[in-house]
DNA sequence: CTTGACCTTCCGGTTACTGGAAGCAATATA
DNA sequence: TATATTGCTTCCAGTAACCGGAAGGTCAAG
């Protein structure tokens, strides 16, 4: 065992994931660990660096699915970069389609907020929208 | 019963739910319909119009929570239209950050896909940059 | 020697449903 | 009338990606 390799504790720390993470990582054969005489993990640099990966992977959105993809292109020195390309890319759509979404929905809440009073009153035409009014484009 | 009532097929497709989605409301304690002699559930006028009215909440992004507190203000007549206005008026700001993330998101991908040349070649920005480069901003 | 930090496993919960199996009930067809 | 097809019922399990907590073992310090 090298100097380097680490408790989960480190791990976590060092990769900026939790602990908690870094074990459900493992329950679903991302980053598996050796363990020591006393059955705590124990992590090698490379799978620190693995967790690292993980963390920006998952800050950009990716999904767990996803980054198993880009783990084993990261690990294969031998991969095309069109193939990360086109995970990339095809993320990049889903999102700008998923902002598409969003904005159409805040501005149909607008419209309905700019619209109501905010008094004591009962008339709301959020409520009345809700109720049956149409909001088709 | 009233001619009205109607069986969970009916109300699904009058409200644009699903039969499972309207019996997981019912599990929720959202809409509970009575019960005929068969053991089938019976949805008055009254509540198919919850059902829409959930349907819609829905669909504009609201949580069941959110939708739980809409619908107990759609029911009280003597509601304040305040009360709406600031549900509506959270639901907006979360939108709006949900969107800002996203866009922040898509704006780092796209940095990197821009900078993959897409062929045969081992060389990836993408791969680098999870691997270890600083995507600060 | 005990305290506290760190580690282990296991179990349940989260959100908002969806799919499927097994089995009645009602209806349409032959 | 017999059968086939829907439609309805309940229950169980699974989804994504973890989080919280309980019960208990381990290790270093004072």
């Amino acid at each position: 065992m090298s100097d380097i390799d680490v408790n989960i504790g480190i791990a976590a720390h060092a990769s900026g994931l939790t602990a908690k993470t870094i074990r459900y990582y493992e329950d679903i054969g991302l980053v598996t660990p050796k363990r020591n005489e006393n059955g705590y993990r124990v992590y090698s640099r490379l799978q620190v660096n693995k967790l690292k990966f993980l963390q920006r992977a998952r800050a950009l959105g990716f999904t767990i699915v996803e980054c198993r993809q880009l783990l084993s292109l990261y690990e294969d020195k031998r991969r095309a970069s069109a193939d990360v390309k086109a995970i990339a890319t095809d993320k990049i759509e889903a999102i700008s389609l998923k902002i598409k979404e969003l904005e159409s929905l805040k501005e149909s809440l607008s419209v309905l907020t700019e619209g109501c009073s905010g008094n004591d009153l009962p008339d709301c035409p959020i409520i009345d929208c809700l109720a049956g009014a149409d909001l088709s484009d």
